[in-house]
RNA sequence: GGCGCGGUGGCAGAGUGGUUAUGCAGCGGACUGCAACUCCGUGUACGCCGGUUCGAUUCCGACCCGCGCCUCCA
């Protein structure tokens, strides 16, 4: 399979460094607030990187820490007016359950900054010891980026162009302008821990590094993160570990495109910012997920209304597919054309599009199959469908439960069935007029009714 | 200014040197009491200008437009 390199700017064929297993990272949230759609595309476009090279066949070691140690989350929590920890435990649990409900498999290891001190000024003496960081007179740590002739290999920035164009206020402590904190020095009152340039706390680059090669190794296969970490900070990560270890960090590094809003960046300024929380109160999560996972990872997507409906009405129309069968057993379905086709997408580079394409030739062979009355034709392609739903995360639900999750209606379940019991009567009784003014009613309040041979079925509208 | 990405049919969104993306929406038909679901059929594409080629949306160059990063940010 081929994969697209940031650091090469190229799809190469991806090579373990240990055969048949992956070993990944990925950075994850600082946790001062509710996680944002940005972080949901982050946290999806992995999930769906670990369940495809799974399905692969490969043993993934996925990683993805926490910061919870941070100048935003001291600040807030000082505006809050709570001992920082309570914001952070409050926010991982909010990250938990929002991943959760999205669909996102838990990483194999979540590791906290805070909980890996040691490790970071381990790194940072290292770096020291090896030329590569040095202290300041005000206690801060600083990285020499001079040291590090490979600096901007990623970015493919050159240092002159950094020194040059740096905007960054002239930090009189450092030696040059692109130099960056490893360890701060802790202000008045502030959390700090010991360390042999006194009270402090690390810099958030820092972090990665020595939690990355203390879980992964001083080399691994794959790092990942958000467009917007691309520089500085895996750049600095790269600068870090490498002068630490010796070692090549990381093979491949992969970016997820940005969101946008109503064609517009996502941001606070702009007030278009959306908490994954506030889009679910709106739209069921797996339309949420299957909206981020139908363009590639890498494409810049555009959030909108419009894109949320459609997608709630695609997804409606695959678990239509899949609704009243029982799919076969999945042992007894066999690779089909389907299966070999979505492994061909999927291998260049994750193409999920491509995939979801797969998804609706599968539908249409269920659909196709029951037209013709082949039950048994139509449990087998069911049986592909759901697993290759499966590797993306998606079509994993009872389809009853899909079509008539509860929104918040004001209609229960019993009270629809009442009435399409009452619609049965009317139409028994030849009273189309009455018939169809209950299915208008329910429509009204958002019910669907489907007729069949078997008898009326009914759905909540995604719209 | 530096680095990078992109411009595909009404919309969303893949891909390809010559042959169908896919989905949503639209239109016609089948099914239905009428619908819904489903099926069949159908239209509209590759920013602009050059070049390479037997042939380019797909490769090369220029141009126009949009976007991201260069500062904490997923």
């Amino acid at each position: 399979m081929r994969i697209y390199n940031t650091l090469t700017q190229q799809k190469e064929a991806f090579k373990t460094l240990e055969p048949g297993k992956v070993r990944m990272y990925v950075c994850g949230m600082t946790v001062y607030d509710y996680c944002h759609l940005g972080h949901a595309r982050v946290l999806v476009a992995f999930d769906v990187v670990t369940r495809y090279l799974r399905h692969r066949g490969y043993d993934v070691h996925y990683v993805r820490n926490i910061t919870d140690i941070d100048d935003k989350i001291l600040r807030r929590a000082d505006e809050n007016g709570e001992v920082y920890t309570d914001l952070t435990d409050r926010m991982i649990r909010a990250m938990h359950e929002d991943e959760a409900k999205l669909g996102v498999l838990s990483p194999n290891e979540e590791p906290r900054a805070t909980a890996f001190i040691d490790d970071i000024l381990a790194m940072i003496q290292k770096l020291i010891a090896g030329g590569h960081a040095y202290a300041a007179d005000n206690g801060d740590v600083y990285f020499a980026v001079e040291s590090f002739p490979d600096y901007g290999k990623l970015s493919k920035k050159k240092l002159e162009d950094l020194v040059a164009g740096a905007r960054v206020d002239v930090q009189e402590a450092k030696r040059s302008p692109a130099d960056f904190a490893l360890w701060k020095a802790a202000k008045p009152g502030e959390v700090s821990w010991q360390s042999p340039w006194g009270e402090g706390r690390p810099g958030w680059h820092i972090e990665c590094s020595a939690m990355s090669t203390k879980c992964l190794g001083d080399t691994f296969d794959i790092h990942g993160g958000g467009p917007d970490l691309l520089f500085p900070h895996h750049e600095n990560e790269i600068a870090q570990s490498e002068c630490a270890t010796g070692h090549t960090f990381v093979h491949t590094w992969m970016h997820a495109g940005a969101i946008r809003v109503n064609k517009e960046k996502m941001s606070k300024s702009l007030g278009n910012f959306f908490t994954i929380r506030e889009i679910l109160e709106k739209y069921p999560a797996e339309v949420v997920r299957y909206f981020l996972v139908s363009s590639h990872y890498r494409s810049q997507v555009d959030y909108s209304e419009d894109n949320l409906a459609e997608a709630g009405r695609t997804l409606t129309k695959l678990y239509h597919a899949l609704r009243g069968i029982v799919p076969a057993k999945e042992a007894d379905v066999a690779e089909t054309d389907h299966d070999r086709r979505f492994a061909e997408v999927m291998d260049d580079d994750f193409n999920t599009a491509g995939a979801i394409a797969v998804l609706h030739a599968v539908a249409n062979d269920i659909n196709h199959h029951r037209r013709e009355g082949d039950e048994e034709a139509a449990k087998r392609s069911a049986a592909v469908l759901v697993r290759l739903g499966a590797v993306l995360g998606l079509l994993q639900q009872d389809p009853e439960a899909f079509f008539q999750a509860d929104t918040g209606s004001e209609l229960t379940a019993q009270d629809i069935e009442a009435m399409i019991q009452a619609r049965a009567d009317a139409r028994k009784a030849k009273d189309f007029a009455e018939a169809d003014r209950i299915r208008d009613d329910l429509l009204e309040k958002g019910i669907i009714l489907d007729d069949s041979r078997e008898g009326t079925i009914w759905r909540r509208s995604q719209d």
